[in-house]
DNA sequence: CCATTAGTGGCAACCGGTTGTCAAATTGAT
DNA sequence: ATCAATTTGACAACCGGTTGCCACTAATGG
């Protein structure tokens, strides 16, 4: 360390380089935590969102939910019901837009990876402490929030 | 909500899901970036660790710099090298493996590309406490090394 | 000196995500 | 009722990353 100023920019420099390296690791750990149960990380995920939601939802609602475009989640979703963890109610208000629904196979499997996923967090979260853990959430949101709205010099819009 | 017990597993957990956000959004506000300087994020990164290092760099050594694959950098070299960001240099210790230097054009980029990233941080990290940024990015580092190492239930490997 | 091993680049295939185009279904306005 | 705009799924192409295979270089050791 050369007696770098350590500017909030530098700091925040650091955290987005931190960011980049630790979205990777996640990736490629939770590939891992659920490969047994024939997912991978971004099943799991659009699994998890069908199941949050509770009730049948559309690619288009899904997509939605997971701030990820709706061909993106339409590819996985297609999948999940090939692999029959999900299955396809038909829609009344869109004939040609399916409902997805866990099937019986996507309920266990959705509540394994919870399973899976609450002895992990534990286990990592033993070493790190409660306030900074907290800190940590809020600073993130707070970037998500910053990122997401401040579109720049956005002159004129009719 | 649902007076929900905020356990630190389920912090960190929140936390994971925030990197994922955070770090899409990151790449794309990246790519805006440095748009303008017939970039993206990732030629951006892969320019950033030739320059950074200071000297010529072979294809595998800018990969193990960015803890990448050897042909994830590859690709980005040659096409950082097309696009004349990059020149090769003859690999005394290797004939086929050339080194890779920014050219004057990659230079001019480069030093571009932290002045944006020096304002972009700067106005981003306006909103946000010094306190908070340091224990965010602590806690990040902390993350990345618990899963960097731990292959967790090792069982027997001989 | 030769043989085996390790390092390296090219190529091709895949994963997960994005964008764009198209046709069919739905909705809304007139 | 009709016609235009919107929503939707399929399909295809691309980006960035990974893996696997192959051929060629380099290093190592008999």
């Amino acid at each position: 360390m050369t007696t770098q100023p350590s500017t909030k920019a530098s700091i925040l420099t650091d955290i987005m380089l931190a960011v980049f390296r630790v979205n990777g690791r996640l990736l490629e750990k939770g590939d891992q935590l659920v490969a047994p149960l024939n997912l991978t990380s971004a099943r799991w995920q659009v699994l998890g969102a069908v199941a949050m939601a509770g009730n049948p939802l559309s690619a288009p609602q899904v997509a939605e939910a997971m701030g990820v475009t709706r061909q993106g989640a339409q590819k996985q979703l297609n999948k999940l019901e090939e692999e029959g963890f999900l299955k396809m109610l038909p829609n009344p208000r869109h004939e040609r837009s399916p409902l997805f629904v866990p099937t019986d196979k996507g309920n266990r499997t959705i509540a394994a990876t919870m399973s899976l996923q609450m002895a992990w967090a534990t286990g990592l979260s033993s070493s790190l402490s409660l306030q900074n853990l907290k800190s940590t959430l809020e600073l993130l949101n707070t970037m998500y929030e910053l990122l997401d709205s401040p579109v720049p010099t956005k002159g004129a819009k009719p």
